[in-house]
DNA sequence: CATGAATGAGACTTCATTCAT
DNA sequence: GATGAATGAAGTCTCATTCAT
């Protein structure tokens, strides 16, 4: 409620917006905190404000991108009580999402590569897998609804939650490394279909 | 006259060896060119007479890894011939290979980071790109023959083997997070199946 | 919104001086930065604050010891007027610059090497032959000087000053190397006498 | 006598020839072993049995350099018995000799800044002293010759012998330095002349 | 005897972090 | 609170020198 508090939260998201436009020029392996400052229009000491050690950082980073990507999705979602429909969203809002910043898109991979565990037990970002597993998890409750009611084929559920994220995932490196190019969200559509025919009922998939 | 006789290729191997054990624990982007030289048995400036730069030495690590990989799903396709059997077949090579070597494994996803392009132009594993298309190509072509063999039903060949290596990466990936968990090659017979049902003709694929 | 203050151009010359100080006793090519910042009372960091790397540090000590040289000859010769005397204080100047830091007074050969251009190209300081140019030319001017003042035998002025500055540095060479010995500046004296001889009219000379 | 003695030195020479012609093109300070071993034609290990050390390959050097230098004065000279004329064949023999091989011509002035004594009590070429007073020495005696035989004013031979090479050395780093050019032995002759003006009697030096 | 592969001490330089102002 | 000057730990890379063959 005090303003100081709203200027604190202000210049937090400064610095975490002028951190990402930096990642996305240089990954998060190759950087400097004078970079992320001087994007900021602050002192290196502010910096350190707010975020006290590097990793903080990027940790920080992390969580701002997939809290942008989870509110971008729940609001694509919202009002969409269709399993089929709940899918084909998810896919098309995360094409999205992706499209709407290239560069930062580029960063996600050096996310999932930071956030994955053990290399000498440690892990930069421990979030990744908590909310990967949560994805997966709506995911195959939304499956599960389908099947229930009739939509899908019976099918493993977590199965087909896990492969429908890990195409999309692929898909997106492979748009990231430039292998295939996507120019709208029309291909998305054409992915959904190629892939809802994997795991649902055709005759409802095609009506 | 006769100065020392060394195996040059042979030391080049054993210190890439080395890298790939080191990077294995320590990812590409957190270890020292004396971990490297240490686990290789050699001196320091031994490792810099075989790779001039830490760079190079990555790079070589990758060339290493993808060269492995590829005689490995070759030799696993050595005999076969239907097109069916190739995608099965690349599939379950694929996970055999991963899961040969764990703590390798999870240095695939630091190579997969490295390699996407931009990030200020420059991109460490340029080979990757493309490898990768490479790859997409070959799986294309054995669609295309299936489809003209009447094996799979008609198909945009790059749009599915595209899809097709875009799970595979998505799953692993997964695996190396920890969010899936995969005790043996089947589960890549249940994916083969989930993920054959959505391009082949099911006629064909459940006789 | 105030940070510390201080003054960088203070800290530059304390830094310089103490390099200069390290360079007297091991010359310019084998002083280690930490030398240098240990006698300055910085850290290592600090020195490459103000000075970017190790040539432009050396660079720097230069040009800081050519403008010192620059301001004595120019103080002792402010108010002189007659051709003669100018030549004769420039002499003494000379001298007495030199003989005021005997130590610094070595480096000057290590500088005068280091000017010296081609050897591959590259020369680290490049300001030293437009100096010598410069140099030349204020000599040939005052020759020139005095000679339509009738108090110079008409000579080759350009010749005439390259010889007068050869005789000066010859001299110091050899003063730095030992072969000859000056216990004040009244040796100048001397040699302008018979380096005036060379030139000037006698009857000018000695009256 | 015995073959192996007359190879032995014969590859002294090569390496030191090569050394030689790399110091031009690099200086004495900014060259690596293996540099000298290439141009030489031999391996490193070898260029070790013949100079055990990095500084004894310079000091080898200069050895050569300066008795080169004394090969040809002296040849110059033989037979030369007047005063005036040794003083003027002196001259005239040093700037063919340093015009001769402009390249290496360069490096006597890193040879010369790595001859200055003290720099923390060591210095590279400790001959350089004793050879520079040798010099001094024979041009002082055989201007005490001049003037016993009343071809030169009584002067301080010391003085002037040291003022003679302190203005040839002048002159060729100025040369060097590329302030002052000369393109022909002629430039020597001018020198003399204005030099001798100064010690010698006119009446002697202009008939 | 010649060679060049191997070595590791050592030097430069970078940059995360601190802290006086 | 904000700043950026100061710092030194740490890491890459070089290269003189050694020595097995």
């Amino acid at each position: 409620m005090t303003p100081r508090i709203v200027d604190k939260e202000a210049k937090r998201k400064q610095i975490l917006e002028a951190a990402l436009s930096v990642f996305a020029r240089k990954g998060i392996h190759d950087f400097r905190m004078i970079e992320i400052a001087k994007a900021a229009n602050v002192g290196k000491g502010t910096l350190y404000e707010y975020f006290p050690s590097k990793d903080e950082l990027i940790v920080g980073c992390f969580s701002l991108f997939m809290s942008r990507f989870n509110h971008h999705v729940t609001n694509q979602l919202s009002g969409v009580t269709d399993p089929v429909e709940k899918i084909k969203k998810l896919i098309s809002a995360t094409f999205e999402f992706y499209l709407t910043d290239r560069a930062l898109f580029d960063t996600i991979f050096d996310f999932y590569a930071a956030g994955i565990p053990h290399r000498d037990g440690k892990s930069l970002l421990t979030e990744l897998t908590p909310m990967y597993t949560d994805m997966i998890e709506w995911v195959s409750v939304v499956i599960d609804d389908g099947v229930s009611q009739g939509l899908f084929r019976p099918t493993d559920s977590k199965v087909a939650a896990s492969s429908i994220l890990a195409l999309l995932d692929g898909l997106f490196f492979q748009l990231a490394l430039g292998v295939i190019s996507v120019d709208s969200v029309d291909y998305a559509n054409r992915i959904s279909s190629n892939l809802l025919n994997g795991f649902l009922d055709r005759t409802n998939v095609n009506p």
